[in-house]
Order: structure tokens, then sequence, then C-alpha cells
DNA sequence: TACCTATATCACTTTTAGGTAACTTATTGT
DNA sequence: ACAATAAGTTACCTAAAAGTGATATAGGTA
């Protein structure tokens, strides 16, 4: 009757803010170059990108590979842990593609 | 090659804050009254039970029915709205606590 | 030598979300 | 009279998220 524990939360701790989830949904269909990743994703910044990948590698959602060339390359992909996170990433944008209706 | 448009984000702007994933998963269970439901949410200040419950209801994902008694009683309920996250929210549920094994 | 490239960082400001504690309301039972 | 009740509001404050614009890097090419 009193409070419930719920682990929904931790969920919404990795995924629950503007950036993620785009990022995130735009990995889904395979690795891709940072800037390329970039641009799919509309508005973000420059600054807001970085941050975004850099805190899911930290989270062990996406994994980070530095090509050492010049000018810089790096890839961005999804780890194991986050390919899990699939059917829910796909879920959400399919609720709001619905909701357009 | 260039933006994609994506859903994800209305979906996202509903459900993406810290207590509006709780209270709406709390309400799966059926209709409760306000202050049996605020009760469930671990944490969650009154002010911030009324204002996510009434932004919910703004957003047409909770209906909310008063009984003109003293003192007062108040039930929140989801919409057809809300009941059609019920799948998205079990599993970020779901997820989150498996995370934790 | 100057510039271009892709990726990233830094300092700073603005915006939004969330937290705290006190107060309101209208009736019932004491 | 007045305390208790359930739901909600208000003013104020802090903290977290996001935005902006400038700067760094380092080797290849004009």
């Amino acid at each position: 009757m009193g409070e419930v524990y719920c682990p929904l939360n931790l969920t919404m701790n990795l995924i629950g803010t503007k950036w993620r989830p785009l990022v995130l949904f735009h990995l889904l269909e395979g690795s891709l170059r940072s800037g390329i990743l970039q641009k799919k994703v509309p508005n973000i910044s420059n600054k807001m990108f970085t941050q975004t990948v850099r805190e899911l590698e930290k989270d062990g959602l996406v994994s980070r590979k530095v090509f050492p060339v010049v000018p810089p390359k790096v890839e961005y992909e999804l780890t194991i842990k986050g390919k899990s996170l699939e059917k829910i990433l796909r879920s959400l944008d399919t609720w709001g593609r619905e909701l357009s209706n």
C-alpha cells in the first residue's frame, strides 16, 4: 500500500534526455562516423552531440572507435547493451508516429 | 543522408521527465485516489505530484475525476491514450529490472 | 605559409526542471 | 470555537540541462 520500487527509473536515467534516444535510434542501423551521425540529428549543437555520445559511452550503450588519421575519424556503434534497447526505441518512435495521425 | 525526422521526440516530450513515467506506471493497474497514487511514488514532493498529474491531464494521458465532498476526493485514471503506453512503460520497467541483475 | 579538414573542448550564459516550506479551502466531528 | 482532513497552491530557491561562440589539433594540399 506504500511506496513501490520501480526500475523504470534506471532506464529513464539512461535514455530520458533530449538527445540520447535520438542518437541511439540512429545507431540502430549500424555504426556511423561521427559527423554523419551528428548530421542525422536535427538541430543538435556541436557541444551537445559530443557530450551525449560520450555519456552514452560511459554508460556502456555506445562504443567509440578512433582511427589515428588526420583529419580525425571516429566511429560510434551500439554495444550489446545498447542494442538491447532496440525494441524500446522502436516502440517509442512508432508510438510518436501514430500520434501525428 | 542529411537530417532524419524522428517521432521518438514526440513520445519523449510526453514521458521523458523524472516523474511522469512513474505516475503513469502506477496507474496501469487502474484508477487511484490522489493520495494513494502519490504515496506509491517514492520521494515525490507535493508540488511535483500535482504538477505532474495536471500536465499529464493536459496532454490527454490521464483523466481527473473530482468528487464534490469534504475533505476533497480526487481520482486519477489513464485515458485510452494513456493506456496505449502500457507496453512501452512495462518494457522500460523490465529493461531496468534486468539491468540490476 | 596559409588554409582545409573532422572532431572535439572550453568558458560562459540561458533555460528548464525540480525542491522546500508555508498557506488555503470547506466541512465534519469534538 | 477549533482541530483534522485531502487536495492543491504559492513564492522562493537551487541544480541540472542545454545553447552559444570561440578555440585547439595536426597533417595534407594549394
